[in-house]
Formats: C-alpha cells, structure tokens, sequence
RNA sequence: GCGCCUGUAGCUCAGUGGAUAGAGCAUCGGCCUCCGAAGCCGAGGGUCGGAGGUUCGAAUCCUCUCAGGCGCGCCA
C-alpha cells in the first residue's frame, strides 16, 4: 500500500520533533493539497505557516527544516519550500505509475474503500404519494438518492434504501373519490369535480381500467385498487429509471400495529403532550422547533406529523449509524419537527441527514416549460425519460448540487452535439474500447497486467496527469461519500474525460513500437475501467459503442 | 415579520482558509489521406452581489446589508 503524502509530512514533522528541531509536542491537523500548478509539485502542505506562531520562528525557517526530513523519503523527488511557507513535495514518477497496476488488478473494484466500514445508513427518498405519478422533482431525488446509494456502498457503508409509502389519510381517500367520480362519468352520469380532487388523465384511466375489469362496479375497494395501482406504476417509472428500494414501508402498517398510539402514549409519559382547543399537541418548541405542532385535530384525525413520528421513531429502532432523508426543497420547514422528535425521545439528532432537492426548472430550447400540478398538467419522470433517455436523464439530475437550483434543457440533453455533457464522458469510454478493438483488428492482445517495463514507457507530462486524476478517484469516492455530495463524481468524470480526449488526439496509442503500444494500450484500459466504475456510480451506462 | 437555500465570466455552474479564481456553453479563428470530429487546438471575456471584521492569507469563516427562490396550516 502506498504511503499517503499526509503521513509522509507526519514522518518529518514527528522526526524533527524528536531531534529537537522542532520544539512543540503538538502536531496540528496536516493538509493537503494539491496545487493547480505544476510548479507547485504533487502535494503541498501548509503546515509551516501553522506552526510558525506556536514556535515562534519564521514560517520559511520552519518549511525548510521539514522539508529537508521530507526530502529522505524514498519515494520523493524533491521537496522545495515556496511562497510564504507552503512546502511543496515532488513525487518520483513510480509512485504514481503504481496506481495502474491497482487498476488493472481490481478493474470494477477499483474505487472501494472501507471509510464506512461497520456504519449503517438507511436512506430515504423518493417516498412520493401515491396519488399520481412521479413528475420530474421526485425523479431528482430519485437520481440523488439512488447514485448516493452507490457511492456510500463503494465507501464501505452498509446501506438501506427504503420507500416511505403514504397510503393512509385524506390524500389516498381523495383519490379514492377522485377515481370514483370519474367511474360515475365514464357510466354517463353527469359530474362536477370538486377543487381538492385530483384532476389528471391518470385518475380517469384508473376508472376506465377498474370498469373494464369489473363492469359491475362489484370487484375491490375502488380506493385501495386506486392505490395500488398508482403505486404499481410509481414502482415501473423508478425500475425503468434503474432505482430499486430494498424495503418499502406503508404508513398504513404504523396504524395496523398500533404504533401511533404507542408513540404518542411514549411522548404523553414524557411529558411533551397537551390539550389545548380540543387538539393534542407536541410541545416541539422545547426542543427548538418554532412552534408547537397538532398531532391530532379537533375532528378526532391524525396529522401527517402524528404518523411521521412513529415512523421516524420505528427508523431511530433500527439502530443506524446515519438517517439520511431526501425531501423536496419545499419541506424545509419541516425540519425543526423531525429534530424536535428526535431529541424528545432522547436521541442526538446528528444522527439524521436531511437533504433537500430543490426544484428543477424544464426548460426547452431556453424557454421553461410550463408545469403546473393543480392542472393535472406537471411533467412527469417518464415523460422526460421518454424524451432523453435514462442516461442523459440521470446525468443531468447529478450535474448540480442537490440543493442548487437545476436548470434542466430537454433539447440540451436530447443534442448529441458537443455541448452536451453526458455523451462527452460516455464518449471516452467508447473511444477507448474502440481504441482496443482497433488494436485487436491489428492481431495484439492487450496485456493483463503492467509491469515495469510497460510503467517506465508512460512518461509524457499528459499521461502522468491522468494517472494523478485516476488515483484520486477513491478519495474522491469517499468525499462524495461522507459529505453526502455524489455530484462530486460528475464533475470527476467530466475532468477526466476532459484529460484523456485531449491526449487521445495528440497522442497515437497504436504505434511500430510494440511495448510502447501495450503500454498505451493497457494505460487506455485503466482510464475506461476508471470512467466506467463512476458513471456506474451514477446509474449511467457505460456504452462501448455510440 | 421569522427561518432555510442561492448570488462567482454574456449564460449554466465547479471551487466549504492558500499561491495569478476554474470548466462547459455562447462568440471569434483553426484541425479529419493516420486508433471514433459526440473529439481536439487557440483567442477574448471577472470590483467572486455589497460593506465591515477575523487571519500571515478570505469566493470560502463571522456580522450587517441588497437581490431572487422556497417555507412559515388542526394540509400532505
């Protein structure tokens, strides 16, 4: 295993502390960067500027003694001190060129780290109603939540994705109705719709498919077959999205196994319920909330808070390291009361992560498209799915911060013009397995593994710089992993990409000369086995021919 | 009024204490007798919304302020 830059400025910082050097005891936290600038070195690092007040010495004078200790390490080339203080280090090329043999040897593994070992987190997103299809938010957090599933997985964490499924209460009885009613016009009585009835062509199919089915109006519950049958094509929007959940819990089954009632009993015993016009309510305020919150109406019916806690405290039960819930940008407000719940049943709340999607802006050409739910009119996932493909789709959905406005062209990502950015990083791996197949045509066969020879003959300044962004690809798996951030992996990818097209075109990969060929040849297979392993990360295919 | 998010190139956005702030698009000019031109090379383009403060050093941290979005139900 290679030696980190960060503990090979450990080594010299606690050498020069033991011969006396260096005066301090204390070893503050070690940075490392890596500079944009090639003169800079490979890594630098701060740490002379950081001790400077604490040894009472110049900052260079500190740089100097540590670097001359960083400099004895074998696998430096040089170390020079820069600037106001930085120490910049210079790594032998060998240190890097090691990578591609980690590559080659792992192919799909390559990226996994055990930064999450023996963490649980359980991630909840999606959890649309079902009371109509997914539109084009739901499919942001779906694309979020299921790439952050990923990434968290290749991090070493445990992970569980889980559906929260919203069949209990007004919306699925108004459904019901909405159903219903539209049943009676299909038999030709004459209807008006009430203004809180669901309104889209969706509800009339489900009455026209009932009434197929059932033409005597005698088969199942209408609202329950709404139900289910609305959940049934949520379930194929998001498989031919490329998402799967590993549990789907019903708000239903919190009433069933009387859990509501127990965990409002539990907050009752706690002292954290009163009465007060004939509601009862959570005294969340205590527990930093703004205001306290009805758990249930004077009409005798729950709140959605009042299940949301059970649900909430059955999650905290599991025992997971980390919650994580993706909500919509417009559920914000509702924070302070999952946290308030959280500290009154005596739990740190740090263990919840809520991630907000903000909402994604369609456009066409540059002009938005107008969306509207009260209308029946949204868009929904799969048209947008239909329209650009599930990859374009997914790309575009982690192109941004999740909690950064999205703009989301429809023409954009239908071009196959250069300007758009998925095919830019699928074209690289097709390119390289084109580039390979070129050369098997040519009667060569590709090398399974590198050994020195083939290291030593990848010493243009292109390649080297590849190979720097490809061994950063763990790291950066893992930051995009605790940060919660797997946008993280987009831009990667584009920057990598954006590094192998332009050597691709000044640099022939198939030349006279045999080693340097194979060289090259199994240095391309590195780079696709490494676009590859990311654009899985996102759910993107990684096509071998476009 | 209170809370959250966002203000960085003409546009869309990266960059959560480091060195001369980056990318893509758009604009302009070039590159296919040679492994995929869905690609490449070059050029121009910036008071990082504003004002203070902390620091050797700030787009980044703190305070205030301006602008936009969202949220503040006994709705879900």
């Amino acid at each position: 295993m290679r030696r980190s830059a960060i503990d090979m400025v450990r080594i010299a910082v606690v050498a020069a502390q033991k011969d006396g050097a260096l005066k301090t005891e204390c070893l503050p936290g070690i940075i490392i960067e890596k500079p944009k600038k090639e003169e800079f070195g490979d890594f630098s690092t701060n740490i002379a500027m950081l001790l400077a007040p604490v040894e009472k010495k110049a900052p260079r004078e500190i740089a100097s003694l540590i670097a001359e200790r960083i400099k004895s390490l074998p696998e430096v080339e040089k170390c020079e001190v820069a600037g106001p203080g930085f120490i910049n280090i210079f790594l032998k090329r060998s240190y890097w060129t090691e990578v591609l043999e980690e590559i080659i040897r792992k192919g799909d593994g390559f990226g996994r780290s055990e930064a999450g070992k023996d963490k649980t987190v359980q991630i909840e997103f999606v959890s649309a109603n079902p009371t109509g299809p997914l539109h084009i938010g739901h499919g942001r957090g779906a694309a979020v939540g299921d790439s952050l599933s990923r990434v968290l997985k290749a991090a070493g964490f445990d992970v569980v994705r889980e559906y929260y499924i919203n069949d209990a209460g007004r919306q699925v009885r108004t459904l019901g109705a909405s159903v219903r009613l539209r049943m009676d016009e299909l038999q030709g009585k004459a209807i008006t719709i009430p203004e809180d009835f669901y309104k889209g062509g969706y509800v009339k199919e489900i009455a026209r498919e009932y009434l197929d089915k059932y033409p005597d109006v005698q088969g199942p519950d209408i609202q329950e077959y709404a139900c289910n049958a609305m959940l049934s094509a949520i379930r194929k929007d998001l498989d031919d999205f490329g998402v799967a959940f590993d549990e789907w819990f019903s708000e239903r089954s919190l009433d069933e196994k009387g859990l509501v009632a127990s965990t409002i009993e539990e907050l009752k015993r706690l002292g954290h319920i009163y009465e007060s016009e004939g509601a009862l309510w959570f005294r969340t305020t205590a527990f930093g909330d703004d205001k306290d919150r009805v758990l249930i109406k004077a009409d005798g019916e729950r709140t959605y808070f009042a299940s949301d806690i059970a649900y909430h405290r059955e999650k905290i039960k599991k025992g997971f390291t980390t919650l994580v819930n993706i909500w919509g940008a417009d559920h914000h407000g509702y924070e302070g009361r999952i946290r308030a719940l959280l500290k009154a049943f005596g739990h740190d709340d740090t263990v919840l992560k809520i991630i907000f999607i903000q909402l994604v802006a369609l456009l066409r050409n540059g002009v938005p498209v107008a969306m509207g739910k009260r209308e029946g009119e949204f868009v929904t996932l799969r048209q947008v799915m239909d329209e650009v493909g599930r990859d374009a789709c997914r790309f575009f959905f982690l192109m941004r911060k999740a909690d950064a406005h999205l703009d989301f062209d429809l023409e954009l990502a239908k071009s196959q013009a250069p300007e758009n950015p998925v095919y830019y990083v699928q074209y690289c791996h097709a390119r390289i397995h084109s580039i390979i197949g070129f050369a098997k045509e040519k009667g060569l066969t590709l090398k399974d593994h590198f050994d020195s020879d083939l290291l030593a003959r990848l010493d243009q300044k292109e390649e080297i710089e590849i190979i720097r962004r490809l061994s950063a690809f763990e790291e950066t798996i893992e930051k995009s992993a605790l940060n919660m951030e797997p946008h993280r992996i987009t831009f990667y990818l584009m920057e990598l990409a954006g590094l192998f097209h332009p050597y691709y075109n000044k640099t022939r990969v198939v030349t006279d000369d045999p080693v340097l060929t194979d060289a090259r040849l199994l240095f391309c297979k590195a780079v696709g086995t490494v676009v590859a392993n990311g654009l899985n990360l996102l759910g993107v295919s990684a096509p071998v021919k476009m």
